[in-house]
DNA sequence: CTGAAAGCGCTTACAG
DNA sequence: CTGAAAGCGCTTACAG
């Protein structure tokens, strides 16, 4: 069934056919009625590639994650807890709006010509990137491709400033440094003067305003960084778990520990309690990203609540703003990160 | 840049861009290098709807996780422990074999219909159908239209049985019936006489198998089926807390407690842990799919795994097959579920 | 208000 | 081995 037969069936032209289907204002009721009840009556769908080929969008947004340089169990990456929530946000939110999602995973510079492919081949209209920016340079030649862009977490400063405003471009990020410096002062308020952390990624934008956040906020109230006390991580729980048990024999603890992310910390207190050592009794924990288990576990943990579905959902919106804006147009929003206090912290010193 | 554009470059006529684009053989091979050349110096992509369009395939599946008929917060699907590592599979092993993957939920009626026509207007080459099959009039529609379609988790007997070879259609399940006499009969080894469940969903091809296989097994073995510890559920964790601490203030408890999916056993086991009965010391007992979190609980959580990555992998694997099968075909594969033992089961009576 | 016609960018018999 | 031409199913100026 295609437009030309409902055209005849309904006694009109393609070109009014088209026109009903597309909503358009000239159009007498009807004419119109006629060519809606045949449609209906034969559940014509108008071929999706012929409207894009002449000339109509695709109502496909792309989401893309990007899982360069990961282990290779991080084929895993849509159960994790930081990516699994976006996709949730991103799809229903896209849906909503009418619009389909197309997904791909970029796990080597291969898939991500994958990505422009789909970019070029006009398969969606606009897309959504996350993930770290280690491979900043490929972001970029996306970026430079001019079509309709969203970055989710990433540094502004480092993507093609010059061409910033020439370019269909938006940036989500959260406000990390400030969910930090709260959760670092509310220790520092509880008494702790030894406050170590686990670090996340550091080629990811969240992982180095975390870092920076606790680095600062530290040094403004005076207190010392101790070496010993801060781990490195990468967002992953075997590495978290590896670095608290080693800080768990080391002898030498803080009396309490900033984790750069929820999955490490609950990670780093199985450890600890395999070593004996009892949270938050011996050592307050904080983490970042409040995720679904950090309620669910024993102590729960307090942690500071990423703005995940607010950041996918502006995301979406965004994506779809861009397409069907005229002009280029670049901008960037932050959405606040607030600490959510729970059990894992206990006041210093008693 | 279009294919007319390369041919000019090249020299030749947009036939033979086109033939080597899709790698046809009779193109000798200092042409095929020529035309390679070109497109490889000016990134040239064949528009992706101009090739559907005319006639070749779109390289994209459809994913779409049906989800009606549950409470608002379901909007949560993909960070469901049972849709998560699907959607990771199915989008890590389609992108591997070249193809982009669509996603959809569906909500309501309405979104069912999207999901229609993307078949319809011709988005995808085919696609993966899961979700519960409270709504198998809709399934059959879709199965009727004949595309290119996998259902995980559906019972067979109820899709059509009639027209089953005249379609592009094969059904991927899990051998839940077995897994369940395997965990039964394992607790009735363990010495328990009265053994209870949770509930799954009853319109779900699983719910309803691990609870027939629950039932069959006490009465093969000559147990009762005792009414005060058959708990309704509906594989979500909230009604299986609520379900769990009304039998933990009923006063009698069994032995040992069966759960339909391992969401709802760590549930309850919260709700028994609040009211301070102790697993598995007075109460053992199991989960099904073996989730990530199943082993990171205290007490480790025994669960029929779930063989949930290699129906996605098949399933995809299936889709690609059908796409490109000739001729209908109707398959079906069932993937073996195992017992897997860890902490939460004791012998009874002591 | 409406139809005939051109065009979107490919692929594929067809003819040579 | 290769090009000219028709066709895939739409949309959209253009003319009336």
């Amino acid at each position: 069934m295609r437009s030309e037969d409902i055209a005849k069936l309904a006694g009109v032209s393609r070109s009014t056919v088209s026109r009903v289907i597309n909503n358009y204002s000239n159009v007498p009721e009807a004419t119109r009625a006629k060519v809606l009840q045949v449609i209906e009556q034969y559940q014509y769908e108008p071929n999706s590639f012929a409207r894009a080929l002449a000339g109509k969008r695709t109502d496909t947004i792309g989401l893309f994650a990007i899982s360069m340089n990961e282990k290779e169990n991080a084929t895993r990456i849509y159960q994790n807890s930081y990516f699994a929530p976006i996709v949730d946000l991103v799809v229903d939110t896209a849906n909503a709006r009418g619009f389909y999602v197309l997904i791909h995973t970029v796990y080597s510079p291969g898939d991500f010509q994958k990505i422009k492919q789909a970019f070029l081949q006009k398969r969606i209209d606009g897309g959504i990137l996350v993930g770290t920016q280690k491979d900043i340079e490929l972001v970029r030649e996306l970026v430079s491709q001019e079509a309709p862009l969203v970055l989710i977490d990433y540094d502004i400063s480092e993507i093609m400033a010059e061409r910033l405003n020439k370019n269909h471009l938006a940036v989500i990020n959260s406000m990390d440094y400030e969910g930090t410096v709260e959760a670092i002062e509310y220790l520092i308020q509880l008494g702790h003067r030894e406050i170590g952390i686990i670090k996340g990624r550091m080629n990811t934008f969240s992982g180095r305003e975390r870092n920076m956040a606790y680095e600062n906020t530290l040094q403004k109230h005076g207190l010392p960084l101790v070496e010993d006390f801060i781990l490195e991580g990468d967002f992953l729980k075997e590495t978290a778990y590896r670095e608290a048990a080693r800080l768990a024999l080391g002898g030498k603890l803080p009396t309490a520990l900033f984790s750069s992310n929820d999955d490490m910390a609950i990670s780093a207190m199985e450890a600890f309690s395999e070593h004996g050592i009892s949270v938050p009794d011996q050592l307050s924990i904080i983490g970042f990203d409040d995720v679904q288990l950090a309620a669910r576990i024993s102590p729960k943990l307090t942690s500071v609540k990423l703005p995940i579905d607010d950041m996918a959902k502006a995301a979406v919106e965004k994506v779809i703003g861009l397409c069907n804006a005229e002009e280029p147009t670049f901008s960037t929003v932050s959405f606040p990160a607030r600490l959510v206090i729970r059990d894992s912290c206990k006041p210093a010193g008693n």
